[in-house]
DNA sequence: TTCCGGAGAA
DNA sequence: TTCTCCGGAA
């Protein structure tokens, strides 16, 4: 086993992948270490995110909160506003109670264990910064890492059933040298080279020990249950604009869907587009939909937009956000598809 | 349109 | 164990 681990350390040092939040290969062996905080953002924003997706996030935050305790200091809609676009908003609530957490106590914890204890660090992420920014020898298993495995061992079973069997193998291989760089190796190696469609077999360190391959089944692993169809819901998204250039949105509550961020107000989805205006006013239908899937369900979303006066009451929850105070990236994504559309509309008729 | 990817609650 | 959370790439 120890072997197979020196193979793909060496490949590392020769291909590790040069990214905002990693020290180079063999830094720890230098005594450079990666500063935690940087680790564990890259990492709550890597859940089920691309890397290409969160270089840019991390960057802005990392220029606008640089530590912990800056972050921890920061006002929630603001840090909101900053993760809007990137998906999963309960990681920006849980980042947010995290950092407040370190803060207190003056660090981050240096062990799984420890870490696990934090809001919004599961078992992947615990293992990952445990291994990343404290060198501990801890099994890092992320969806690169399944992929790695079930192909290197033929495993068959489909996940997530297989999950446990997967996770068994990558201990047996993690080493107790290197093990931060390690767990970025096999991490590196699902990403560029052991690829859910074509892997690229040919130039792969551990070619020679990948059973997958042998097998000739590697690219049509890891099998996987079927997942259910996705159902269809409606609703109906309100964009008002008052006089004074200023929209009425509304915070969403912390819990559910798009939790914590703003939106149009429109009431709840379902089988059918209902909910009445927020308030009184001549809303115009624009006839065009927002459509935008969510991991379980397909939505379309009608678009009525209107002229509002001043001095009108303000619904509950709801707020007028001041023109100079709006920007479309502060939404999430569906919401900004919206906001596209009834700008189009607002440009040309009203 | 389908595929991909971790945490937390139920 | 199952379900609920998003957005970008292919």
């Amino acid at each position: 086993m120890r072997e197979r681990a020196e193979e793909l350390l060496q490949w590392y040092d020769a291909h590790a992948r040069d990214l905002p939040w990693r020290v180079p290969p063999r830094a720890g062996v230098q005594g450079v270490r990666a500063d935690p905080y940087a680790v564990w953002l890259s990492e709550v924003m890597l859940q089920q995110t691309t890397v290409a997706a969160v270089k840019g996030y991390f960057t802005r935050f990392m220029e606008r909160w640089p530590r912990v305790e800056a972050l921890a200091g920061a006002r929630d809609e603001d840090v909101m506003g900053e993760w809007a676009g990137l998906g999963y908003y309960a990681r920006a609530r849980n980042l947010l109670k995290c950092a407040r957490v370190v803060a207190a106590r003056g660090g981050f914890p240096d062990t799984r264990e420890g870490l696990m204890e934090l809001p919004g660090i599961g078992p992947y992420t615990s293992a990952a910064i445990a291994a990343i920014a404290f060198d501990r020898a801890e099994v890092v298993v992320d969806g690169n890492v399944e992929r790695v495995m079930a192909r290197l061992y033929a495993v068959l079973e489909p996940l997530p059933a297989s999950k446990q069997v997967l996770i068994d193998h990558a201990a047996r291989l993690t080493p107790q040298e290197r093990p931060g760089d390690y767990a970025q190796a096999v991490m590196d190696l699902g990403a560029t080279v052991c690829t859910p469609k074509s892997p690229a077999c040919g130039i792969c360190p551990w070619m020679r020990h990948c059973d997958g391959r042998t097998a000739g089944i590697a690219p049509e692993l890891p099998r996987k249950t079927p997942k259910k169809p996705k159902p269809v819901r409606h609703g109906i998204a309100y964009v008002g604009r008052r006089a004074d250039g200023a929209w009425l949105l509304e915070r969403r509550p912390d819990k559910g869907l798009l939790g914590g961020m703003l939106g149009w107000p429109g009431a709840e989805w379902g089988d059918e587009a209902v909910a009445a205006p927020p308030v009184a006013a001549v809303w115009h239908d624009i006839g065009a939909e927002a459509r935008h899937t969510f991991t379980h369900f397909h939505l379309r979303l009608s678009v009525m937009v209107a002229e509002l006066p001043m001095g009108g009451e303000v619904p509950k929850q709801a707020l007028f956000l001041p023109k100079t105070e709006f920007q479309p990236s502060d939404l999430p994504t569906v919401m900004r598809k919206v906001f596209d559309l009834a700008r189009g509309a607002f440009e040309d008729s009203l």
